[in-house]
DNA sequence: AACGTGTACTTGCCTCGTCAAGTAAATGCT
DNA sequence: AGCATTTACTTGACGAGGCAAGTACACGTT
């Protein structure tokens, strides 16, 4: 599988300053709104997303998995993160009805009020931190070009390490 | 100190969307990148990421807390990345001249090898879940307003929770 | 020269989230 | 009906990286 056969294109340089400029907002971003969160309503990034989605759905309630890809998350992360919001008293799980396998995580009252509590807050951060710097930007196209990136069928080829000895991560895991 | 007393303008749905989509991509698009890298080259983004930094650097070296600075991490954190790449053999760490206290970390043989292997896997990948996305916007605008976003002097307030109650992440510091 | 203060880095501890394996329930095949 | 397969979720083990405390050196003051 020649990797050389697809077209070659280094970046542009202005490619290339997006790139490094979005990486940084990449990782410098959700820590400081988390930590904005943090400070201002004692709650966490992590643990606001999960309730945000479910005070939206109907019933304030949601299947673990649909909220696990609600926040961006896999299931396994999920679990432990609603069962820190349990132990907050924030949710409660709840056996499925129609399907035996699966539980439902609903917002409690103290749930809906904490994050009524931290919304203000949560609003505050992203307009400083993010949103008002897009003033007079076309935000739709932007979203709707977001929407295309890292989509989740990008990923067509399952082939393990063509060319990379074995010293990378994967080595580590025999 | 009234937290009402801000300008309160809820966001509107396009602002929501693309708050939403981003918050998306966040956590995606270095996951997909990392995955890429790992598989076509058995490197992860984060060990990518200071290699390229080194390798651009004068003399291939720079200082710890430089690098940590490019690579958007904290200094301790950074100290664990280059404890990994020194045990690959792709870094080493040299006594800094000038500065008793400091230490470079400098780029080995072994190491450009690794990054120029690396390289065209990194670029592919983000062509294909990033850039080629952005074909034909303005790229130099869009970098402009990215580097505001979550900039260094946004968080001017040093006060702790103001009317959250000991709930959240530091009560468990106790 | 001696000493307090600031700086560069490292280390211990912790939280978060991933993957892989395990459990339990639903579904399909015969 | 009985059994294999798939699906929904949980759990164990682990890696990554943050914060706070510790160490080692530099620097300014006296």
């Amino acid at each position: 599988m020649p990797s050389d056969q697809r077209p070659f294109r280094p970046l542009t340089p202005s490619e290339e300053a997006f790139v490094r400029e979005l990486s940084r907002v990449l990782l410098v971003l959700p820590r400081a709104v988390d930590a904005d969160l943090v400070r201002a309503a004692g709650l966490p990034l992590s643990e606001y997303t999960p309730l945000m989605h479910l005070s939206e759905a109907p019933g304030r309630a949601m299947r673990m998995s649909e909220l696990a890809v609600a926040c961006n998350i896999t299931l396994s992360g999920m679990t432990r993160v609603v069962t820190r919001l349990e132990k907050h008293g924030w949710v409660e799980r709840a056996k499925s009805a129609e399907d035996g396998r699966g539980w439902n995580a609903a917002l409690t009252d103290a749930g809906l009020t904490r994050l009524e509590q931290a919304w203000p807050e949560f609003l505050a951060s992203v307009r400083l931190n993010l949103v008002d710097h897009f003033e007079g930007q076309d935000l739709d196209r932007l979203t709707a070009t977001l929407r295309h990136v890292a989509a989740p069928d990008h990923q067509p080829k399952p082939n393990p390490a063509p060319d990379a000895p074995g010293t990378g991560r994967e080595a580590a895991r025999t």
